[in-house]
DNA sequence: ACATGTGGTTGCATTATGAAACCATCCGCC
DNA sequence: GGCGGATGGTTTCATAATGCAACCACATGT
């Protein structure tokens, strides 16, 4: 009885992401679609993950929703793997945790990567966390109560 | 040669992140911490996992610089556990995933919490993703370029 | 027709996870 | 200060996940 437990039936919507896309490769795998790949081989080119696991991933990753196949972009017999709108609604996560690496987890000067916007190539905002009415929320502001729906 | 292969030398800091809190204990910790929890004890008894791993993740978040200790709060010889700065930063993160969470992992009526605004107490406002000069941005609107500083 | 590229599956060694048992302090109480 | 339980772990051992390499089926290029 060593399973990994499942978190699946939590009420906590943070668990039950974290049960769908709490996982190295599948996250990688998601930035990767994001940033335009599409077929199995260029996510197993880019990554340098073993091929089994990318498969089990990326069969995870369809089950869930979150990428779909369809008959490949170039008119060849294979499949591309591309992103659900729920795959898409992953990306609020992504720029979180891309906000929070850049800030904490890299040495000043390290080379790394940044998200700009496409039309004026500027680094983006900072995400913020607001209120209903608009007001600025911080860390502490916030707290956690049983949906009463 | 059967390592878990390890991404904190890669240059994309969402690869980093993940490598640090892509964990799902490790993320239900930051999140019970961030509820208030201090304690092992506490933890353990809200998360309901062995005590090994427990005592494994929280050793690492420390060695992260996401938690640290100090003497707890009720004045006993005991520790607490408490988010650093560090670790306060991954609340938007936890927002992030929690929203995505409540989106795409629940049926419609299905028992669930809500994140809401201490003083209003009204569920807050999705995140959002703006550009530099305040343009609101979604998925599509952005890309990676390589850090030039 | 044949070699090569694509997209996997299978087998086996290594590593991480998890339940339960065990152990060292610490605390409250007498 | 001695005793029982709470607290905060560590150890042991079984099971599950990961990762490399080898293999395989089908598509494509020449």
């Amino acid at each position: 009885m060593a399973k990994r437990t499942s978190l699946k039936d939590s009420t906590c919507p943070v668990a039950r992401s974290m049960e769908v896309i709490g996982d190295c490769w599948t996250m990688m795998i998601i930035r990767d679609a994001m940033l335009g790949a599409r077929r199995f081989g260029e996510f197993q080119k880019s990554l340098g993950l073993a091929k089994n696991i990318l498969a089990v991933r990326l069969k995870a990753l369809v089950e869930d929703g979150i990428l779909k196949l369809e008959p490949a972009a170039d008119g060849s017999a294979y499949q591309d793997y591309v992103l659900t709108p729920k795959g898409q609604a992953v990306h609020p996560i992504m720029v979180a945790l891309r906000q929070w690496g850049e800030d904490y987890a890299f040495k000043p000067g390290e080379p790394t990567t940044i998200m700009v916007d496409r039309k004026s190539g500027k680094q983006i905002k900072k995400l913020e966390l607001h209120a209903a009415d608009g007001r600025l929320l911080g860390y502490g502001d916030t707290t956690i109560v049983p949906s009463t729906a």
